[in-house]
Parts: structure tokens; C-alpha cells; sequence
DNA sequence: TATTGTTATACTCTATAACTATA
DNA sequence: TATAGTTATAGAGTATAACAATA
């Protein structure tokens, strides 16, 4: 992703449209938890797997990068990092020998349970500006939109 | 840009991070624009030339792609789509002939015209599910996030 | 020597097509 | 025949390096 603009260099007719603040703001944040997240050696999207393998697993790659929107060929390359990191393994499983039964290792759960700190520490950073009300009603009004352009 | 997952399918853990959020946000929004700047034949970047250029013309290939965060290579392909669709025009700078003073030609204000309008009202379709009050306060709270990450 | 615009090239990210092994 | 995972490959999008014209 490339770093947007100094928002003072443009006219209004941009700076003020919500596509530009949200695109902006998508970008400050994702680089923030990437920051954050650097310490335990994983980015984002590794959290996203990570995630959800600790709260849903264990799943299939195919399974998994249907829910986190992910391509199966890029999933091969994400389970790969994570093997590779001793945080993912990839059992087979009996019942259809065609596909892994993906499930967070020992270390998987700590680095976890880590990195959760870790983001929400980058999120603090993040709305640093916002009180505790503002950044409810700022999360408020974000899930409404996004939820209102949900796939059924 | 990839299209983001279905919220329901996700682990709360990430559905409800405010990166995540603004993630999806920034995409339903700017894949808005770009469906709603279709009839007049430009991209959402396009657009943000075209609004710099009527603010602030004329202006140089350099200048107009650092105001706008964009590589000056990149630039080129930009104004080379512009200028074959006539709506921006490339005079040479008298005073430095290396450099060109780009202008909006009036079909180029037209389209600029055309699709204030247009990108105006898929903002209102991205927001539909907010009131006045609540658009208002959306970008009033994205507006300061965004300012106090920018640089100086 | 430095700068503007340009081209050729490389790199990243992601998706498509074709393969294998299982079913 | 169909599906899970894999690999090779191609396509966007963007950036780096080298070049021509001008300063």
C-alpha cells in the first residue's frame, strides 16, 4: 500500500471526502499494528489467521481463507510463514486425507495471546486523539456502515 | 484492492478492530466512487487530479504528483489517460521548458463538474444508514485521527 | 551538475490455470 | 467426476534506475 498525502497540500474537495479520511485512516492504522506486531516477527494478516484459529479452529486452509476473504493460493503461502514460525501446524485429517486440520502449536497460542496485546496497544496509539467516548461512537458508526454493505 | 470478507464470518477479535473497520469502510467507499465515476469514464485518482487541477492549476507533473502522494512515474501514466480522453492539457512552462504547466481544458471542467456530483452522491449511498447528525460526526472524528497522524 | 519528464525494468501482491492426491 | 492443496504463471499497481532535454 502507498502512503497517502499530506492532507494540508490538498483541496478540500479531497481532503474532506470521507473515501479519502477513511482510506487515510485505514492506512495509518493497518501500518500501526504492523509496527506493533513486528516484535513477535508476524504482519496483519498472520494476526487475522491467527486470530481465528484460536477462536474457531481447527479448519481446513480452504475453510479459513473462506472466512478471512483470502485466495487458497495466497492461504498456501500464509499457513507456509506460519509453519515455518513453529506457530501453525497442519495435520491431516482422517476423515478426508485431501485436507489439513490447521491448529494454532503451543507457541501459536502465546504469540496470540502477544500479539492481541499488541494490537490493541497499536489501536490506543491509533485514536490517541479520541477520548473514550469518541472512539465508541467513532467504532459505533464504522460497524454500522460496514455492516450495512456486508455480502448476505 | 481485494474485497474484504463477510463481517459475520469473523472472530470478533477482528471484526470489531477499529483497523479492520476502517479497512472495509475504505473499501466499500472508494469501490462506491469508482462504480458512480463510471459514466464519465475515470478512476477515483483521475478524480483527485482533476479536483487539484481546478483548485489549484496549473501546476506541474512534480508538483501535482507530490501533492497528491503520487510517484512522478506514476504520474505520467496519469496525465498520458487524462490527456488522451482531452480533458487535461499539456503546455510547456515558457519560463522552464522542462517542465509543463498542466490546465483542465473545458471539457475537462465539465467532467470535473460531472463527477463532483457523482462522487457527492456515493458518499451519500456509502452513509445511507447514518443520519445528518451522525455523517457529521463521522468525519468530524475521522478528520482529527487522520490530522494528528499527518505529517509536519 | 541538477532537475523534469520519460521509458524500461523490477518488485509486490494477488489471481488464474494446471497439476497431484485423495474422494 | 469433483475437491483440497500446491505450483507455475500472469496480471495489476507501484517503485527504482537509467536516459534525454533543459536549466
Amino acid at each position: 500500500m502507498t502512503a497517502p498525502p499530506r492532507v494540508s497540500d490538498l483541496t478540500p474537495l479531497i481532503s474532506r471526502s470521507v473515501p479519502f479520511l477513511l482510506h487515510c485512516a485505514a492506512f495509518h492504522s493497518t501500518r500501526c499494528v504492523a509496527d506493533a506486531l513486528e516484535p513477535v516477527g508476524i504482519e496483519p494478516r498472520h494476526f487475522g489467521v491467527l486470530c481465528t484459529l484460536h477462536s474457531s479452529g481447527p479448519l481446513s486452509q480452504g475453510s479459513l481463507g473462506e472466512r478471512l476473504g483470502i485466495d487458497r493460493t495466497t492461504m498456501v503461502q500464509l499457513v507456509d510463514d506460519l509453519e515455518r514460525r513453529g506457530l501453525v501446524e497442519r495435520k491431516r485429517n482422517p476423515h478426508d486425507r485431501r485436507s489439513y486440520q490447521l491448529t494454532l502449536t503451543p507457541a501459536g497460542e502465546e504469540t496470540w495471546a502477544r500479539a492481541k496485546e499488541l494490537a490493541e496497544g497499536s489501536e490506543d496509539q491509533v485514536l490517541a486523539v479520541l477520548d473514550d467516548d469518541e472512539r465508541d461512537a467513532l467504532r459505533e458508526l464504522l460497524a454500522r456502515v460496514v455492516l450495512a454493505h456486508d455480502r448476505p
